[in-house]
DNA sequence: CTAGTAGTACTATGCTATGTAGTACTACTA
DNA sequence: TAGTAGTACTACATAGCATAGTACTACTAG
């Protein structure tokens, strides 16, 4: 029995979203031991658990990691967060099509406009864009 | 340490999912032993199986039970299909806000924008006139 | 009225993801 | 050369999910 995952595009737990938060918010590779400062004040847990989740992270392909001078590893991004949000959407996005077709996803368009009106004027102002540049 | 679990609105596995599909599309409540057979050719599985995850899906509120005459449960939704699209589509987006504000929701119609045409055009549709509405 | 059958409830097992961390090995540095 | 920082390896707990067996219950056909 195969087992139809049901997202082929894994999402992250509240650890290692914490930690690619940091390592996004780093423009440039950084080593473990910073995370580890960076995240103690939010969340006091080992460095070696830092560590662990790095490592994990990068079997994910989510960050990569590279040998610095000092003979420490830094890491940095392998996937921008542009990326990750529009990877993540699809995988949403397509879960929704096969759901309910066409209508799942107007739902979801739906709930969107549930949201504060800032952040509809964004979308409004993006998506015409998008319709200009396409016809 | 509390653990932030990162979608307040839960998810379904596989089987769930599935199983939900089928109490979707019967429109009238449905007992578990009919479940079980439209299952079974997609999913060679135990009708107990079947059972707990019904009790589960129950538990979690997406599925109501009812007795009936006799003496065996029947199912239906809790929530539509609509609902829980839209449930989910707002967790999804409330989890794109937080992770990179309005960007992360346009990046989302962004990729709304990959997808078929088809659909495209029934979201465009959608949204305007959602917009009329509005204003 | 009794045996079989269908149904439910309870319980259990295995697996995977994730969070957490200890320990051992390595190499630089004072 | 001893201590320190870094990495690798291993381990353990918990939770969610898929899966299913067993025991108990109640209706139904002889």
């Amino acid at each position: 029995m195969e087992k139809a995952k049901r997202r082929p595009f894994r999402s992250l737990g509240s650890l290692e979203g914490q930690i690619m938060e940091i390592i996004w918010e780093a423009k440039e590779p950084i080593k473990g031991r910073t995370v580890y400062e960076e995240i103690l004040p939010k969340r006091p847990i080992a460095y070696t658990t830092v560590m662990t989740v790095l490592e994990r992270l990068t079997q994910k392909g989510f960050i990569k990691k590279e040998l610095a001078q000092d003979r420490a590893y830094v890491f940095q991004a392998a996937l921008s967060r542009h990326r990750y949000v529009q990877e993540s959407s699809k995988a949403v996005l397509l879960e929704l099509l096969s759901l309910s077709g066409p209508a799942g996803v107007a739902a979801f368009v739906d709930t969107i406009y549930t949201l504060d009106q800032k952040t509809v004027s964004e979308l409004e102002k993006c998506i015409k864009d998008k319709m200009e540049g396409e016809r």
